[in-house]
DNA sequence: CTTATCTATGAAATCGATTCCATGGAATCG
DNA sequence: CGATTCCATGGAATCGATTTCATAGATAAG
């Protein structure tokens, strides 16, 4: 492999390891001469340290991982390469891994990271920890060994770990508001999994702000998906079988979304005519639809940057008060007057 | 930290470090009381082996790395997915970096990965090593540093590695074939950046099969974008601007697609009748717009796991020949009639 | 019953860096 | 000028595992 170590830098440079190591990590007690020739021998010959013998003494590594739910969902990659961007800039190397919204592979790149050694972690955390107490045990286990951490996104009720999250309270309140203003009464929601802190947020959030508005209230109008393409769809039939007949539907994240508008555009069906979406999550897909889609947004760039900025904090021993980003909501065309008769009776095309 | 070696799972034990280890690592030359006391033991503390430690003498890690060119761009995210899962499958874990379509972060990535040891490495690699030597420097030496590698979805020309890449050139002749079946003798082409193998193979494909059937070929009809939104968007309005007045329009990648497709619906146009779209890539952008965009797809999952096993081989020493998918073509409502008129003059509602 | 073979084990070397400690020589001070 | 501090340096210990090597004890072979 890289058979040149630290040794033979030393040895064409004339000074011992202990020197050369000095010279390559900055160290200041070393001399100008010693400092040009160890320099010279380990360009010469593209020395490059073994990082895993220099952590395994100094017990730094200049890098972080960072955990995230679902690389294909452009909610995480966008916050990825936020995360990514910001950790760079600090001099920190980022190792990211998929959790594929599975408390098993969360755990094993836990496991993994947290043997190699990392700096810090940086982690959209999944898991129930209160009725599933072996599903957040490895989680929990890599908080107490003391590695800095921080939560992004998501959280865990019963680990207290800084973290940076969202609040969608004010911005469903007014997508609901603007739904109510169009005349929609029975508004649907699309939520996520339950393993997911943020899909128990904005499912609460949504009934906030349906009661605040004086609207139907009812658990038929709440169908439980798992924030993935496939539960979008199923959620669209679904929605299009409720028996109240909601007008208008809340979808909780993108992929969902797409799912769902391509059930409804299949069967021929106008957003923001025969019913009304708001989706989480401005992605692509949802803005170049046809009308484009009202969503309510984060700013991920923002969430990415304060997630780098808590972890050093936390690596810096600082105490590190949690953050709460506003989300925003951007009314579109989706978002159109309730159709007077039920879009389940006669007002569906073909369904 | 995590305080537990394996020195104190040996006390615990009762046995010597050197037994526990074997115990540990599945050396059969250990006694089934001991194997049992050192299992308990090591359960017992929680015991973690430090994989610094344990790779720094064995020189296994059990994991790879894998190198994209850019996460946000659903193409990549869906090959890392298909790349971790199947590499999960085969016990290693996978870490991925991001090169976000620039050689300094593709060099700190292969350098970091390459001084903490991994066991190989896949790479969706970037630059124009015949013009800009330094450009692929860094990737040269890790390559001769004798880690196993293999090249995904795009090469490079001077840097012999087994690779797994898709052709286009078979799909876009349907692609160009449909398109001339309709009547269209002016197709542009919108490009990708010089330093990916995959827009050079793209870009010759599509000369190759305007000049197979006979159609127009012209400088003037090749738009040299960067594979990005942006210069999608851009590529839009060249479209739009362009002297030749094409009446149809393959661009070479989704970024680029969604980028141009939201120029030309801010102006009003209308996809399939005033001018004529293929993309590549396969998104839900793209199958979710109205109309949906014909494109020239590849199989991800399976270029991931081709990918994998090419590597997998490479590690056991195994000679591998280069895989070469096939891409796919699909018609949608994107590809339409001709127009009588130019787009260009009144054929084009407002520009 | 003796010798040869095998098995499980522990002590010690090893991987490649960093860091503690001791030291010789230069610089500083009284 | 002698005593003291400072500086750069090399030798050796260290990080936490694996692996080599030697050995005691058990087993098999003659």
């Amino acid at each position: 492999m890289n058979a040149v170590t630290i040794k033979d830098v030393a040895l064409a440079a004339g000074v011992s390891p202990a020197t050369a190591s000095r010279v390559l990590s900055g160290n200041p007690a070393t001399s100008p001469a010693a400092r040009t020739r160890v320099e010279a021998a380990a360009r010469e010959l593209h020395f490059l340290p073994n990082a895993q013998a220099r952590s395994l003494r100094s017990t730094k590594t200049d890098s972080i991982a960072l955990l995230i739910s679902d690389v294909r969902n452009p909610y995480f990659s966008d916050l990825a390469h936020a995360v990514e961007q910001h950790a760079r800039a600090a001099g920190l190397m980022t190792f990211m891994g998929n959790a594929n919204e599975s408390t098993e592979q969360q755990d094993e790149f836990l496991a993994t990271v947290l043997s190699r050694r990392v700096d810090g972690m940086i982690v959209v955390p999944q898991g129930l920890s209160e009725q599933d107490g072996n599903a957040t045990e490895m989680l929990r286990r890599v908080v107490d060994s003391g590695i800095p951490m921080v939560f992004v996104d998501r959280t865990l009720a019963d680990i207290q770990v800084p973290r940076v999250i969202a609040r969608s309270r004010e911005a469903l309140e007014e997508a609901i508001a603007e739904l109510k203003s169009h005349g929609h009464e029975r508004i649907a929601f699309i939520g996520g999994p339950k393993h997911a802190s943020t899909a128990m947020e904005r499912h609460q959030a949504f009934d906030a702000a349906i009661a605040a508005n004086g609207l139907v209230t009812a658990p038929e109008l709440h169908f439980a998906g798992d924030f993935r393409f496939a539960s979008g769809a199923q959620g669209a039939r679904w929605f299009l079988e409720n028996p109240l007949a909601p007008t208008a539907v809340i979808i909780a994240d993108a992929p969902m979304a797409i799912g769902a508008l391509s059930v409804w555009r299949e069967r021929g069906l106008n957003i923001g005519t025969d019913f009304s979406v708001v989706s989480f999550d401005e992605v692509d897909a949802l803005l170049l639809h046809n009308p484009p889609i009202a969503t309510i947004s984060h700013d991920l760039e923002l969430m990415g940057r304060a997630a780098v900025q808590a972890l050093l904090a936390v690596m810096k021993n600082e105490s590190v008060a949690p953050v709460e980003l506003l989300s925003t909501f951007t009314p579109r065309p989706s978002v159109g007057p309730a159709p007077d008769k039920d879009v389940h009776s006669e007002g569906m095309p073909r369904a």
